[in-house]
DNA sequence: ATTGGCACTCAGATCCATTGAGTGCTAACA
DNA sequence: TGTTAGCACTCAATGGATCTGAGTGCCAAT
């Protein structure tokens, strides 16, 4: 175990480092912060904590900084994180509250939330795992061309044009529609799969060419549906670090772009105490993201937690405000979404 | 006018300079290409494009570098492009056969000519100036909400869930829907906000409550739509280049991240003879763009021009390659976006 | 018009000495 | 036992000073 005094000294060091990008010494130490022992002292301390691998020096004689591990000790002593301004409290407010739209809350969410952070924002749209079909809409776009349209409810909307080469007639549609919201509404996704078979089948005389047509689609619009998604947002945020990076921010970049990466991620992650998880440099196991850190908190849509919303930065970030930052963005997310019922 | 072989010196520089980055001297000059001259003679021809500005020394005594007018003068020179490779073509064909849905259709142009140039790639949604009504649908998701959509002819679909606090009855909203179907199928995007607002007023009875409800979301639809869109992909590209970028690229990122400034550059642009339009260094008047080129080339839906794609990177590119890519591009787009019609 | 020759320039590499922040250790101290 | 002052030591960074070589501009000869 790690005593009192030494602890601090890590966290004066965290802060401090955070804050100008230098190794930190022993000198600069107790120069900024009022620990009462000299710097002698410290420097004692300091060797514990590099015993621990919680510091390390970049040279054999100069500051130290911290090591993952050392950010991790930070973070989990962290007991409250910075709240928000009232300034930033307003602007979530007003961005939030707008829309009812899950494509436009999200996008506007992640928007928000990377302008907050100064970070990259991302936010996962709602996985599949527990929607149910809320209702299915067939419309007609022209004489050969169908629009079928799947709403779960969870708000998200999936839809898809398909030919019908040789036509339809409008009665068929509608009938079709009908059969279909009767047997699947309110079933769960993976339900739909076995049902959606057993309509193609059942179907009888005019209609069923069409059934044949459409359910195949539909099947695929769940698919594409249980396929998660990831919105971004303030790229150019990691760019402005660049110091932060070691050789290049392009295969960071690259990662960060690599949606499938994100996606296993930020699924793996669980939440805190505090409500948010964090994955601190090499915790994660993308190379290219080892000089990164990841703050997701879930948020809820009707009750039930199912997507991440949050950010990636460089290791060297302020996690006490990113984290309050994720979180109330979650919080008001949530409220927002689950909101109007 | 400037003479022939000087001419070819300048081609022969950009071309040297493109490959290498490194700036190039008369020396090397004669030794990569066969001039038939010497060396002294190169140099005399440098002279006379320095004397007008088409290239430039970075020091006193260095090689040269083409300027942006150099880089003009050579791409205006440019007789034929690179045509792509077999193995591209079919890139190209597998990826854009498959899908008849717009957002589809746009997601995948833009990565695909993203990872054909290595460049960042842009596509611009469609426009909606000749834009006229399809289809107007009004689905019921639950008591208290409805989901409203557009879908223009250009193949977008635009929709908003709207509450109605008070609950609404199925008959009304079919009596509305056929309403607004009646007045607005085939209008143009322009003439719908006079003819819905007069759909308000002449509602009668029952109805007349919803439609004052639903008509300002429409109109408030017709809006966003014709709100211009850009789909961007592959950002990472001009993160791997960084070196031709003087201070960061961090400023370079954040203009491109904003939409408004791309959309109002490429909008500006005017294809030339073949069928694609560039912007070189410090043509385009964006100040944080200054080092980088456009080259955009129109596509077509359904027989009009609607909409620009193409890619954006520094300066230093491969003109003829991305020419041809983004040319390609464009036509097998519109042959996609008007084949099925 | 082209060329060989030559003096000149200047960015970049290399080397070296200096500096100073910071360390680890030890011996004295409370 | 924990704290401190003192001191020798390390090493990255800084700033000349020097060297090198690719490349230029110009001139006189062809």
């Amino acid at each position: 175990m790690i005593p009192d005094r030494p602890l601090e000294v890590l966290k004066a060091i965290v802060r401090d480092y955070i804050a100008s990008k230098e190794p930190v010494g022993s000198k600069s130490l107790v120069e900024r912060h009022s620990f009462g022992v000299s710097a002698a002292t410290i420097r004692n301390d300091m060797a514990i904590l590099e015993e621990e691998e919680l510091i390390v020096a970049p040279h054999t004689s100069s500051g130290r900084v911290p090591t993952d591990k050392g950010y991790r000790m930070f973070v989990d002593q962290l007991s409250e994180v910075k709240p928000l301004s009232a300034a930033e409290k307003v602007a979530i407010e007003g961005f939030l509250s707008k829309s009812s739209d899950l494509d436009e809350t999200l996008g506007q969410t992640v928007r928000l939330l990377s302008q907050l952070t100064n970070q990259v924002a991302l936010v996962q749209y709602p996985s599949l795992g527990r929607a149910s079909v809320r209702h299915i809409e067939i419309i007609s776009i022209d004489e050969k061309r169908l629009l079928l349209m799947l709403i779960t409810d969870s708000g998200r909307i999936q839809q898809h044009v398909l030919e019908i080469p040789g036509g339809y007639e409008a009665g068929d549609v509608e009938k079709l529609r009908n059969l279909l919201n009767e047997s699947l509404t309110g079933k769960g996704l993976a339900e739909v799969s076995a049902i959606a078979k057993t309509i193609a089948q059942k179907a009888t005389g005019k209609i069923k060419p069409l059934a044949e047509r459409v359910t195949p689609e539909l099947l695929a619009l769940v698919d594409a549906n249980s396929q998660e998604k990831i919105l971004l947002a303030g790229t150019s945020n990691l760019a402005r670090r660049e110091d932060d990076f070691p050789g290049s921010i392009s295969p960071v970049l690259e990662a960060i772009e690599e949606q499938v990466v994100l996606l296993k991620l930020i699924s793996e992650m669980q939440a805190d105490q505090h409500g948010v998880s964090l994955l601190i440099g090499r915790e994660n196991s993308v190379d290219a993201l080892s000089s990164t850190s990841v703050v997701v908190s879930g948020y809820e849509n009707q009750g039930s937690e199912i997507a991440k919303v949050g950010v990636i930065g460089p290791t060297r970030m302020d996690y006490s405000s990113n984290i309050g930052a994720v979180r109330a963005v979650a919080r008001y997310l949530t409220k927002s979404l689950g909101g109007p019922q």
